[in-house]
DNA sequence: TTGTAGGCGTTATCAT
DNA sequence: ATGATAACGCCTACAA
């Protein structure tokens, strides 16, 4: 089936040792050599088979894109794909392949992620939707195996990650708020299994004490990231706190809920309430009103993971690479009472 | 670094070819000598590689999955992430690897899917967003490696393809526009390098015909998919026939566009003009008003693809999946003048 | 039931 | 400048 350096040494009547330096652009081999070597394998339309290769040289130009639960979250629909995007095409761009795979910690998967890496001779992954409290996140660091994590600010020897100034981008979401004129605001956070949520929270109540607005920690729900949650978060902290005037979210899928929960219980947006979402991710701009909120460079945390990966195989050791947000002012912010 | 069967062998006093023979669950083995090997594999946890197995079995057990454009499209979002989740689900179940690949026809690559397929000894591919006019379509189907194709309608020995049927999807929801009392009914279709586009034409001309309604060719207008072309569309259309109350659209994202123009150009959505759309991507659902359309059952489209291929890998010879449409009926479309 | 030997396609070492 | 030869880790006749 497929023609190997051994047909073309033959037809070339030279061996195969010659015909694999040829093709590999050694120097030491006649130039007419060479030539004939390269015409043969051309006109046979020779492909070096690339799994012949990583077995010998123990490298498979090939990196993985382990995402934890894949399919089920609607909130990662976006954000996902446009890391997959980024991935993929600064991988091609740098010459790799990409094998992609997906884990389920509820699914109690006995062979994670290192499997594959062993199996498959990966020269590195990247990691995305890790918990903190996922079972795998140690073994992954630990392996010797090049490892860059989105979202999850881990860095070692070969282990880095790329993420975004989460903190800085709360404190211009609820800084702007503020601007607008707005005390009494609420924060309907992720869960707090994600680095991201965490950092979101520093962020907000930053922003409150250099406004000089007391932070109250009852006035921040924990949710999931999800719409659902979006929806329970305002239904509770309403409730609670009838005088608020805004709410940050941690992500655009619960703002969203937020917005719609909002709408049945007869509140306008952002008339009565203001909301602020996170993430900006495509619906953000197409839901009414469209949504306020903060901007993540999502298919550059692709690309930087892969630079960043393929510097530690060269033997840099793992860094942290913190993107910046930016704040993208819509229709369901604006000063209160107005 | 890893261990191999020899490690196994050696602590196990036998030689590699027992070793293997216990691993992959052959019978000719003394049930004490398996028990050994296996228990020895678990202690030094041993992992094969599919390297090597690859390169000897001549199959890699791996299976790819090629996107036209991936960055590219805005239309191919939604659709082309539930195209990844199922065909990476359905992938892992069936215990192969997936390398996920892109090209971009516009970019020259003179180093098409082939390329990849012989290089990494894919078992077979699965391929979408391809242009009927792509100049790779037929070396793809042509070439000997198994090979599925997301919404273009080949067959051949070992070529098959995964697609809904169109027509009736089409037809449904022009079907839809009439039995509200729509007859002044244009369409906004996509590129003509689509199959799908023709056959969406068909249900729609089919539904006209059926209706009694006489099918005008002039008040279809071909855009490319994506939402300026939809904005385009309806421009054009409204300015040739105001007469029309409906608008049968190909694509969501071109709906959606047209939806916004229309509200640019002071009309309301479904008062004034009926709004149909084609896909019930995510954002249909969000956007005011909903948008009605035609769902696709996407996630399907990549398991499928997925079973088609390891039936052709276990012998079969390729065959057609088209999958049934169904009518999501929401808050853009209404009887006219209501 | 188990071992020997050869090979998959490539690269690397060491002669010549 | 070129060629044997030996890996890489695994599988599979064929022997014993």
């Amino acid at each position: 089936m497929g023609v190997t350096i051994k047909d073309i040494a033959k037809r070339a009547g030279v061996s195969v040792t010659t015909v694999s330096r040829a093709l590999n652009g050694y120097k030491d081999i006649r130039p007419e050599t060479r030539e004939r070597i390269l015409r043969i394998a051309e006109e046979l339309n020779y492909r070096p088979n690339a799994v012949a290769r990583s077995l010998v040289m123990k490298k498979s130009q090939t990196i993985g894109l382990i995402i934890s639960e894949l399919t089920r979250s609607r909130t990662g629909h976006d954000f996902t794909f446009n890391i997959i995007c980024g991935v993929n095409d600064r991988a091609t761009a740098m010459d790799y392949d990409l094998v992609l795979s997906t884990t389920d910690p509820s699914k109690q998967e006995q062979v994670p992620y290192m499997e594959l890496c062993r199996r498959r001779q990966l020269d590195g992954v990247i990691l995305m939707g890790i918990r903190t409290d996922d079972p795998y996140l140690k073994e992954v660091v630990e392996s010797s195996i090049p490892c860059v994590l989105i979202d999850v600010p881990l860095v070692g020897d070969k282990c880095g990650h790329v993420t975004l100034d989460n903190e800085r981008g709360a404190r211009m979401a609820v800084e702007h708020l503020i601007a607008e004129g707005h005390r009494e605001i609420c924060m309907i956070n992720g869960h707090a299994q994600a680095f991201v949520s965490l950092e979101r929270l520093n962020g907000y109540r930053n922003a409150l004490k250099e406004a000089g607005i007391e932070y109250r920690p009852e006035r921040v729900y924990f949710g999931d990231f999800e719409e659902a949650s979006g929806r329970e978060g305002i239904r509770q902290l309403l409730s609670r706190f009838p005088e608020m005037t805004a709410v940050f979210c941690a992500s655009d899928t619960m703002a969203i809920g937020a917005v719609r929960e909002l709408k049945d219980l007869g509140r306008r947006v952002p008339e009565d309430i203001s909301v602020m979402g996170f993430d900006d991710i495509e619906l953000a701009s197409f839901v009414t009103p469209a949504l306020s909120t903060v901007s993540q460079p999502v298919y550059e945390f692709g690309s930087k993971a892969v630079d960043l990966l393929i510097r530690m195989f060269d033997g840099e050791i793992g860094t942290a690479e913190v993107l910046e947000p930016k704040l993208e002012i819509r229709e369901s912010t604006a000063p209160p009472g107005c």
